[in-house]
DNA sequence: GTTGTAAATGCAAGTGCTTGCATTTATATT
DNA sequence: AATATAAATGCAAGCACTTGCATTTACAAC
């Protein structure tokens, strides 16, 4: 259902030209079976496209994060990752001792988003989240 | 009582080299009355001190944030600012349609931090927040 | 199928920050 | 005060990402 990529069609739908720029990078993110990087993106896609711009990369990614079709999330720092939007939000725990990524239920920061909601009428943008800390091995 | 840094105090205590440079990155910090970003700071250090290097400064906020003296924010997306530690904890709501900044008390966080703790052991590092999303103006 | 045009791309330079390595220097020891 | 040395700095290059601008191109209208 997924296959020729939904990604794509919505794209085409709101009026964004499909080109095969911005086709293959929808692909990689779409193929990709975890968070993906824009390196990582941007090597696939030269494989087979080989005068793509790194740019291109960035803007198609830039432009997925607007129509909120993909997420990203910093589990490195310094790096980030894209993962398709409708794959489900998660959010992670990231180990800043050792470097341990827990995956994180969505439900956990609901009442959060709530309370800002409620006290400053603020929709939080928390797809996605990464919450930075230490694990309990690295935790004093 | 602020008068002459007692980051710098901590940081002798501890073992840290007073450099001059080191010396006026903190008092830049301690100095300034809201989130000063590292250029900033650069730019003031090199006024009295003009051959100091940015990564110079770079290094010591990097210093300053492991030892928990300064806690650092991201409002604005590629450009992150820093405050004393001890300035009080924080947070921010960003909105990422028209920029407003709307601070928010530490106290709201605190529910997410005990529920992470006691279900997945981890020791959330939840000092200055930036939570983006949109204000109740952009929102729609 | 041509043509026109705004949208998208490529390129090159720029930004904020980091890093490896050789040199300098704050501090402890004499 | 002079010396030794590990820590800190300066420099230059690198990394992830962004941006301005000239060129190309997907798509709509003929």
């Amino acid at each position: 259902m997924n296959q020729s990529g939904h990604i794509a069609d919505l794209l085409g739908k709101q009026g964004y030209r499909l080109t095969p720029q911005r086709l293959m990078v929808v692909s990689a993110i779409e193929n990709s079976d975890d968070h993906i990087s824009a390196e990582e993106i941007y090597s696939q896609v030269v494989a087979r496209y080989p005068n793509v711009n790194i740019s291109t990369v960035y803007r198609t990614l830039e432009l997925l994060k607007r129509l909120s079709l993909v997420t990203e999330t910093d589990l490195e720092g310094g790096r980030v990752r894209y993962h398709p939007a409708d794959k489900g939000h998660h959010h992670h725990l990231v180990c800043q001792e050792c470097g341990a990524i827990i995956d994180l239920d969505e439900s956990l920061l609901e009442p959060l988003q709530d309370a800002l909601l409620r006290e400053h009428n603020f929709i939080a943008d928390l797809r996605h989240l990464a919450i930075h800390g230490r694990c309990v091995r690295c935790g004093r």
